[in-house]
Parts: C-alpha cells; structure tokens; sequence
DNA sequence: TATCATATTGACTGTACGGTCAATCAATCC
DNA sequence: GGATTGATTGACCGTACAGTCAATATGATA
C-alpha cells in the first residue's frame, strides 16, 4: 500500500530534520533512512519544502493538541497557567524529536519568505499568542513577550543534548519567572 | 595591506554566519561581501569550517571580556549575579551581531565531531561553568543547570527579530527564574 | 630596472544535491 | 491473458558549492 510507504518516508523525515537542519538534511538521506530510493519521496511529496513543512506541521498539531486540547473540567483543580506549563514541559519529555523539528528552523520561520515557511511562521505565531492568552488570563495583563520567552525557553532547551537541563528545572525557572 | 584584507574577509564572514546558518552561507557570498574574489579566502584561511571557527571565536572572547572581564573593584557595590546578568543582558543588546553568532550552530556544537567543532564546544562549555560559578557563589548551591538555562536563554532570544523580546524582559524573567 | 615576496585573480575540478522522467514492477480488473 | 492503474526504480540533468592552482598583479628593495 502507497500511505505505508508516505507515512514511512514522513517519519524518516520527522526524524532526519529532528536531529540535523534542514540545509544538512538531503533528500538521500531521508530516503535511506526510510529504505525507499529518492525518487519514490517526489512521488508523495513535490519538494524538500514541502515535505519539511508536512513533517513539521505534524510535530506541531501533536504539540497543540496536548498543549491547549485539555479538557476544562481538568482546569479546575489547576491554574490555567501551571496546567498548561504541565503539558508543555510534558510534551518536552515525551516528544521531545517532534519538539526539536518545531524549534531547530525557528530563525528560519521569519527571514524566509516562502509560501511553505509563512506557513509555518504563522501557524507558530498564533501558538504564541494562545500563550499568552493564557498567561494574561492570569496576571490580567498583557503577556506577548512573557508568552514568547516560555516558547523560546522550552524549545531551545529541547534542542540541548538530551539530560543537560532537567524538564524539572526549565518548568521551575519559568514558574518563578513569569510570576508577577 | 593583507591584514586588512584578512580582516574585512572576517568581518563578512561573521556578518553572513550571523544572519543565517553555517550551512546557508557559501564561501562566495562571504567573498562578495568583503568584496573580494572567493579564492582569496583560501590565501587567509585553510577552510570554511576554520574561517568560522575564527569569526566564531572572535565574536566569543568579545563575550567572554563583556561578561566576566569586570574589575573585581565594581563587584563590591553589586551583588555579584545581578553584576554578571546586566552585562550579559546588555551585551545582547549592543552585541546582537555577535551573540547569533555564538548561539546560531549551538546545537552542531554537540553532535559534530571534527577538531573545530570540539575546540568550540570546549569553550563554550567552559563558559556555561563560569557562570554556574558566578551563581552558585551566591547561593551556595551547585547550579550547572541553571547556567545552562540562563546562556540559553539569553542565547535563544538573540537569535528571535530584534524587537520581538525586550532585553528588559529577559533580564527579569532570569532574575525571577534563578531566584533560590 | 630587475628581483623577489606578497597579494589577488580566473579558470578549473570533483562532488553532492534537488529535481525530472522514462522505464519497470505489481496488483487489479475485463 | 491482456490492459489499466498505481508504486518503485535507475539513469540522468543542471547547478551550486568547497577547494585547488597556475598565472598575474602589486609593491618594496637592491
């Protein structure tokens, strides 16, 4: 069945564009990976670009999910804030690939002009503001760059090698910083 | 003169190696800025990888002057961390260049494996530890991660637009963040 | 002015890579 | 079995790029 073969070829590209930039990654190499010869990915997906973009909005709609798809009979017992930071930094211990595909282009997302990069420059963009709704909800006060700092310290963290910083610590630091 | 030569051929490089990725930027476009044909680069420096690690290590030790290089005198009116942070802060400020320069290939810092990508990592972690020292000498507490959070804060933001997150922003969110 | 070291260029090489395409393979349907 | 459709391959193209090198320019010195 062809969807076995484009699903595999896309995890080979989650995984490729996870651990290396995308300028490093070549085509052969998602190929290999996914034990398919170059020419069968331009059959699934039209270009490098594109099949970056479809991986990465992967590994975004899984962050978004957990991050804002919580039920709100759960925000009950829990502050808005501490519950969605308990996602997020979940989300960072248990998906941390899909997080590094998000974060490794972040510079990218906004001196690209391209169709596929605006894309994902927006999508990321409206992410931020959800942030910051929630944390104005909190304090009252308008959050943007308190809303930009947490995003921006979460995903550079999942970019570290792997037990150099805590998820304990980076949810510490931003509980204490973004306090009012 | 050469040494002009050789010095406007650094200043493109760290200029191009700032604004996007090591892998984006071709030797020629490092040439056309410094207006200078590309082969000529190769009269001052062995490679890419080198001409980097110089730029790199250039835009490093400005850091290192900046954030530790204060006279002992100046520690006595402030505390020592508070010290570290401001100058650290403003170097993001006035130094931006610099910073995404340090910060832009952090992450090939930790899987490449040749002599310059080790040599730079080596610093780099050296650094990190100075600053645990810096705070781990208030607190009395070992603090590796938290200088670990702090550089990579502070690293990250340089790498967002300019004026997407305030300095001001960051030194506070850290002050709070690493607060015992 | 001839010499010599330094500086600079242009033409070139090999290769890696994104992308194309005609040819084959596999399975289904008539 | 033959035709049709979708899946897969291999061979190929153009290009961009790191790096080489012989040739030339520049300028100081004797």
């Amino acid at each position: 069945m062809g969807n076995r073969t484009k699903e595999a070829i896309l995890k080979a590209a989650r995984e490729a564009f996870a651990s290396h930039s995308y300028a490093e990654v070549s085509m052969e190499d998602i190929a290999s990976i996914a034990k398919v010869k170059k020419s069968l990915i331009y059959y699934y997906f039209p270009s490098k670009e594109e099949l970056f973009k479809e991986a990465w909005d992967e590994a975004f709609h899984k962050l978004e999910d957990k991050v804002f798809g919580v039920s709100e009979e759960d925000g009950k017992y829990v502050k808005k804030v501490k519950q969605f930071l308990r996602s997020y930094i979940d989300f960072l211990r248990n998906e941390r690939q899909s997080l590094r595909l998000i974060e490794r282009e972040k510079t990218r997302l906004y001196s690209e002009k391209s169709q596929n990069w605006r894309y994902m420059k927006d999508k990321y963009e409206v992410f931020v503001q959800k942030v910051a709704g929630v944390i104005s909800s909190e304090t009252g006060r308008p959050a943007s760059e308190y809303a930009r700092a947490v995003t921006d310290i979460v995903g550079s963290s999942a970019l570290l090698p792997e037990g150099q910083m805590s998820p304990d610590t980076i949810e510490l630091i931003i509980i204490r910083g973004i306090q009012h």
